[in-house]
DNA sequence: TTGTATGCGTTATCAG
DNA sequence: CTGATAACGCATACAA
């Protein structure tokens, strides 16, 4: 590998010279420059990344840090991976992978020894570890997800909250006052991934408060649901419920919605279905389904500006905190129902506002 | 951030000391090391990686190059990523994701300046302007994938050949004469994604050799996949196919399965399926489908078993390749049909043979 | 057993 | 406009 010396030989000039022809720092004439380029690209010379970082320089590397459990292959928090890594590369970073099973120790092995100029958190789950230890890394750090106690950790997310509130709102605004709830699978409770049990839980609340009915799926173990027996749980019921929200997959929605078909009933004006907490827009849904999706996109560009703005502004943003409101994106599998002045809320939203406030793209 | 120099004041000894303290290569006493430990200790003291890769040692950083094109998260090519990740992980290397579109670029920058110490490619599609470029990289390569025309790179993939003649091969010795051929979606025909191609072209070669009659699919559109028209189509036909090879998704897999059992035809007693080239382990079908699967993690485990031994042992590994055989891993959705006398090629298989052999784990 | 000095490849300071 | 050189933080050959 060629370096500066071989560049400056070849040009016959000073290593400063090639230093400055590349840096554009001081002026150089025009001979000695092209002089300096010709050498440059015939030796093929790229500076070296460490030896620039040892005269001050930053790296241009965010950690990612998203540990894998037992469970390879999360497809589910792959959009969250990518999009990060495509924001992080339009801020002009690239990304470093810590998939260890002791994150925290990766995160401060890259963090301490310069590797990298800060860190993304993925996948947080409640009392997350790599949250409460941020102050330990020495670079700024940004968690996308909901951990229940902050560190010196900026956190962006969803307002689960109001997604739970708005979801409940929506279906009692048309008019739905017993709803089905499709659980998520079981690996994904099990395991408190922060939002997925914030969500059911919030949701149940907001029912109750407006005094509707909630009847849950029985467990989904993933590897073998039982669409069948759901909707035929659901048939029976009296009152049949007249919507189902959905918090699980693409998968285990589209198997229940084909098991409905199979029965004859028709989405939406046999029953609606709402789904909270999830993004179909990759996936392939049997048919449009109203959702009430995740934003990977919006939370990565927010975190990733964040810590930019941290590596490169050196702001503060050890309290930051940013929560996005969530919207319902209308595809027709929710239908009014009941008498007209069934509509309007029984207990007022606390969401209802702020929900229709556009969120920054 | 303290640095060595730090330490060594602060235990009162030479940096050197400390140096050989971490590094093991020479003997301290007792006494001093162990009030060296205390200082780094004391000041969460970690070396500078760079300064320590400008000293002569490797980086342990490989880069991963998986182009996110249009469609950002393809999950299908998300496990070869985790699984890269994993090895690279246990072998003591971290992974630096390059996802920009101009590949070439991205993988000169951060090999010429020495960011990393190897390369695996993903995603490999005909003639890879990566692959075909590797010899620029100055560092050691590899591709996971079926790249039509070889650079300075090795590269390891499924025996696409093999797993086309298996499929048909073990479908014509269960007695199937006549199978219908369901497509994958057209973005992956369209950008030439090496296998799915060639896997496509390659059965039905294998099947013609044969003399057995295959009948494709419409063109999945991915978004919106006709599973209906696909099975009344099959059902009309005369002969009837007697097996589904499918090459698809899971969902659209599922979404044929639950077509066929509306319909009253029952698996494999009515219609047998094989599902070759992909991968199931973590997706959620209908019911267990035999297969001739996609081998992520054993692939990406020689990648980067041959990656580390070019890095580590200085071996050249520009002209390595590796094909692993593919296997059938029955779930009883394959029902041998027709005359018992049908048994038996009327073919030689190229790879009836091989194809038995174990692959290693 | 420990300390001193040198060099890795670059950038910035200072001198011309 | 250009050249010589110190310094970045560390590992190691050499000296004690």
């Amino acid at each position: 590998m060629a370096g500066i010396k071989d560049v400056a030989r070849a040009a016959g000039v000073s290593v400063s010279t090639v230093s400055y022809v590349l840096s554009g720092k001081r002026a150089i004439s025009e001979k000695t420059a092209s002089k300096v380029m010709e050498a440059i690209r015939e030796l093929k010379y790229t500076p070296d990344a460490s030896a620039q970082k040892m005269r001050g320089r930053r790296n241009q590397i965010l950690a990612v840090s998203e540990p894998i459990r037992g469970d390879i292959n999360e497809a589910k928090y792959n959009a969250y991976f990518l999009h990060t890594a495509w924001q992080a590369k339009n801020a002009g970073y690239d990304v470093l992978l810590l998939t260890g099973e002791d994150a925290v120790d990766d995160i401060q092995r890259v963090t301490r020894s310069n590797m990298v100029d800060g860190v993304v958190l993925l996948d947080i789950v409640e009392d997350d570890d790599r949250v409460m230890q941020a102050d330990s890394y020495g670079k700024p750090c940004v968690a996308i997800g909901y951990p229940t106690h902050r560190g010196d950790c900026a956190c962006v997310d969803v307002d689960f909250d109001a997604a739970a509130a708005l979801a409940m709102d929506y279906l009692y605004e048309h008019g739905h006052r017993t709803v089905a709830l499709l659980r998520d699978n079981e690996r994904d409770y099990a395991r408190r991934s922060g939002y997925v049990v914030t969500l059911r839980q919030r949701m149940l609340d907001r029912a109750a408060e407006l005094g509707m009915r909630v009847v849950e799926s029985g467990r989904n173990e993933a590897d073998r649901f039982d669409a069948a027996a759901f909707v035929r749980d659901l048939m029976a019921m009296d009152p049949r419920p007249t919507a189902i929200v959905n918090q699980a997959s693409a998968t285990v929605l589209n198997m229940v919605m084909q098991e409905l078909v199979e029965r004859g009933m028709d989405i939406p004006s046999d029953i609606s279905v709402l789904s909270v907490g999830t993004f179909f827009e990759n996936d392939l849904v049997v048919r449009p389904v109203t959702e009430i999706p995740l934003m990977p996109r919006l939370l990565c560009s927010k975190a990733v500006g964040l810590l930019v703005s941290a590596v490169e502004g050196g702001a503060d943003i050890a309290d930051a905190s940013e929560f996005v409101l969530p919207q319902v994106q209308e595809h027709g599998s929710v239908l009014t129902v009941g008498p007209a002045d069934s509509v309007g809320l029984a207990v007022p939203s606390p969401y209802s506002k702020t929900s229709l406030v556009e969120s920054v793209a």
